[in-house]
DNA sequence: TGTACATCAGTGAACGCGCGTTCACTGATGTAC
DNA sequence: TGTACATCAGTGAACGCGCGTTCACTGATGTAC
């Protein structure tokens, strides 16, 4: 019983499908206790308060999530397969954690304000710094790297949530070269796109180019 | 004092300020009141309940920007003309009321379930729609419209929360070309494109299609 | 035009309830000898 | 190896508070005669 790693793991996890259910706010301490089977008290062992509680796990989940985008920005690839691979992480972690992506993404936390800025942190800095980086390479045309990380966000977390809404009945996994597409296209300059047209299946767009 | 149609006004405004500043959870029927300059009880002459006046209020606003976006897709424009002037009416929707688009679009309202499918009073619904003719008329490719939608809607909402948080500095009425432009990219297959870019500046494209 | 009455938007104290949080307590486990 | 003690994860009743909602009341306005 010493060990209360577990028990905080397992109020974690149950704290993100309630959050992603009903709400932070319609979540209670009473809800979280009860799904997790602990009592109330509990979870003052953990975290000192319900708003550390959703702090933490916001900006655990978060930095985890900004690591990965991180990693595969830094593989030194092509812009289109940096794009493919984070529209497919994305895609992944909707399909596989549905509530944690729900969490993070479709709650808006707002209130959080102290987000952290770096890439390191916060995965939407960690997609900045990529476009960026695509732009110094003469990959993509410059434009600001702020409105090209909310047009790439866009394209993925909305269908995200037509999905949740059962508006959409296809897995995101499914879409991915559909979305892959839209991101390149929307971030893209011409020259970018005739580029990676050959890998990433703009057939119809690069025959149309070199005929 | 008969005539109560100026305070519920009033009443609706100020709610909707506080849920999108607060979230609607977050706002008490107090604070509503205190707002509006009113005591609690007087907002139960005008709504059922805390969650009526949300519910109301929500489908009242979100049906009348549903009316708008029937109209333009209605009147028989190009599809560019069609995305150029929709993207514009939620970038003026959001510069000249940020309160009512953050309750709109940013707070999920998941939990109303019950919001209706006719495009009449669903905006969503209504773009579909657009880009479903679009596509009878033979101007983009096949394809979802649902995700069409989505892919759009993503594109247009998604700079906005940036904006909201700051990261983006230019109004979203700057950078309606930009977002226009990343509409029809995403959204249009290669023949529609060249079919609209003369009109929408996509001069690059078109050179280099025509030569 | 003047008067009596009905209507109803708005008041604000009071209600019961569920919330986040506290705290004295329990008891299993790790440690010292 | 056995025993005594310290540690600390977990308990659950209790707390004060702010919530949504109610309701007897007020008083300005519209209407009937």
């Amino acid at each position: 019983m010493r060990d209360g790693s577990r028990t905080r793991a397992r109020i974690e996890a149950d704290a993100i499908a309630l959050f992603a259910a009903k709400g932070v706010d319609a979540t209670s301490i009473r809800d979280i206790a009860q799904a997790s089977g602990v009592a109330e008290g509990a979870l003052y062992r953990h975290f000192r308060s319900k708003d550390d509680l959703v702090r933490r796990v916001f900006l655990d989940r978060y930095a985890a999530l900004a690591g990965d985008v991180l990693e595969i920005g830094g593989r030194g690839l092509p812009f289109a397969a940096v794009v493919e691979l984070l529209v497919r992480r994305f895609a992944t972690l909707f399909e596989e954690d549905r509530a944690l992506f729900t969490f993070l993404f479709v709650n808006q936390h707002m209130h959080l304000g102290e987000v952290p800025v770096e890439a390191r942190a916060n995965p939407v800095e960690a997609i900045k710094q990529a476009f960026g980086e695509a732009m110094e390479r003469g990959e993509i045309p410059r434009a600001d790297p702020d409105l090209l990380a909310a047009l790439a966000l866009g394209l993925v977390v909305q269908p995200a949530i037509f999905r949740l809404y059962g508006r959409i009945g296809t897995p995101l996994t499914a879409l991915l070269p559909a979305i892959t597409r839209a991101v390149l296209a929307a971030t893209s300059g011409e020259h970018a796109r005739v580029r990676v047209a050959a890998t990433y299946g703009l057939r119809h767009k690069q025959e149309a180019l070199s005929s």
